[in-house]
DNA sequence: CGTGTTTGACCAGCGC
DNA sequence: GCGCTGGTCAAACACG
């Protein structure tokens, strides 16, 4: 199976197995209220078929993302907000993970997803004066992983690496009933 | 005491 | 083979 049409579907019809981009508040909120709600915006997200190029989430990223903010900004309600920010990887290997990466401007770098994760590594990378956090969703059987970092570029922005597929549901969304991938700063984790 | 975080050590992959 | 780098492990530690 395509793992980049599991992404397609996630980001099209929110079925996204893994949390994130709340492309669901971005139509039903304006810039400001949701600015007021949350002090982060989704600035650039993309989607992966196989093998994951660590660059591709941070390369000329600044560019990408004043394009993206002047959407975001300019014309939320428009109906394609996040169209041309929905980037296929070409699919370089057979792996079937699943690998979901996006960008974040937050000044939070943990973003409550509605999973729970547990922190497991923490390592500085090569070119980047940030370190690289690294986190195991801690539902029993399920091994999907996430990392997360500041970007190099503008430390402002967080880039956020989903891999694998949860074989759960989120337990924030069973217990409020909402879309198990909207993104809330959280300052519950550290 | 249970749960989660920190952090140094370890391992695997890759390029030279 | 060796060194570098990214990713993971696990013991120690912190906290409620």
């Amino acid at each position: 199976m395509s793992t980049f049409s599991t992404a397609m579907n996630a980001t099209s019809h929110y079925q996204n197995p893994n949390p994130n981009p709340n492309q669901a508040a971005y139509s039903s909120t304006t810039t400001d209220q949701l600015n007021e709600l949350l002090d982060f915006e989704l600035s650039d997200y993309v989607a992966f078929d196989g093998e994951f190029e660590e660059e591709i989430s941070t390369r000329d990223t600044a560019k990408r993302s004043e394009n993206v903010e002047n959407n975001f900004n300019g014309s939320l309600s428009s109906s394609t907000p996040l169209a041309s920010n929905i980037r296929k990887e070409k699919n370089l290997g057979t792996k079937d993970e699943f690998r979901f990466a996006f960008r974040t401007k937050s000044k939070l770098e943990i973003m409550d997803d509605g999973f729970k994760w547990r922190k497991y590594g923490k390592k500085m990378v090569k070119n980047s004066p940030n370190p690289r956090n690294y986190f195991k969703c801690t539902s029993e059987g399920c091994s999907v992983k996430k990392r997360v970092e500041r970007d190099r570029d503008d430390p402002n922005y967080v880039i956020t690496t989903y891999e694998g597929m949860h074989n759960h549901q989120s337990p924030d969304s069973i217990i409020h009933n909402q879309m198990p991938w909207t993104l809330q700063p959280s300052s519950s984790l550290q």
